[in-house]
DNA sequence: TGACAAATGCAAATAAGTTGCATTAAGATG
DNA sequence: CATCTTAATGCAACTTATTTGCATTTGTCA
């Protein structure tokens, strides 16, 4: 598998108060991407470790926690939560989409839906006077080993 | 305000295996439900603990905890995450609805929305042989007050 | 009122995520 | 290639959210 960008050079535009940074192309980051990219589905921080458990060398838990951080303020990182413990993390360009969440295994997939969701967020802004930047949208219920 | 069905009964259906049990009406049940009741937006147990110990009697965080997972239970409450830290629970009779979040201040509220998305969990059904259940759907952006 | 089980409180245990600090190692430079 | 600078790492300790064990209390119902 290729992976592409794994060197980050400059800044992006929102980091105001930041001075400039070089991020390096190093094992850890590099692996992370990697399992984040194999998948089709979002990673929580245990199960990226387990993965890498099993490969040439496996980063701490705090690593993978702070690239995590610096991968989503580089936009290439998405977190998602659902009503499970742990956070789970995954590639921010795979697209616009949803997640469907099992409810007995815990498993999760990704969806893509048709519905202009959108539009809703317009109406949001109006009526509530929200500001809605970005949506989430996550189905439980039963995949089919659990059903 | 008044609260109904404070007192539970019986066991649901899907109980399979417990043995009948009865449900009492305790203090601790009956403030839960109250300031559960009161907000339009589902609150952490912090923040369930938080109102509480402005009034006469505070339950113990443990206590909280415990009858929101028998509510639960009961499909009395409904339990909800964003990608902040804590869980959120509400009333699970406040009709479908979902949730605007704060990315600034934090604060939750509640929104209704038009799409269909009973018909997408039909599709999803089909298309990915996942028996969808239920859905939410979260709006993140800024409150009036934090934009 | 008294018995019995549901419900509670407290303390200690987990689990997820964070922080401080000393050390390592990319990658730029000579 | 040796060296320097600082980003990145590892480790241990910490915080926060949630859970569990156990002894005690308290609704309910006979």
């Amino acid at each position: 598998m290729q992976i592409s960008c794994i060197k980050m050079e400059g800044m992006s535009s929102d980091q105001s108060k930041e001075v400039a940074h070089t991020y390096r192309a190093t094992q850890a980051r590099t692996s992370i991407i990697a399992v984040l990219t194999e998948g089709n589905a979002p990673l929580s921080v245990g199960e990226i470790l387990d993965v890498l458990k099993k490969r040439k060398s496996c980063p701490n838990k705090t690593t993978v926690y702070r690239q995590l951080a610096t991968l989503i303020r580089r936009d290439m990182v998405k977190e998602v939560q659902f009503t499970e413990g742990a956070k789970r993390y995954e590639m921010a360009d795979t697209g616009h989409h949803h997640h469907v969440v099992c409810t007995q295994c815990k498993r999760v997939e990704d969806v893509t839906v048709e519905g202009d969701l959108a539009a809703e967020e317009k109406m949001i802004a109006k009526t509530k006077k929200f500001k809605a930047l970005r949506h989430s949208l996550e189905f439980y219920g039963l995949c089919p080993k659990c059903a």
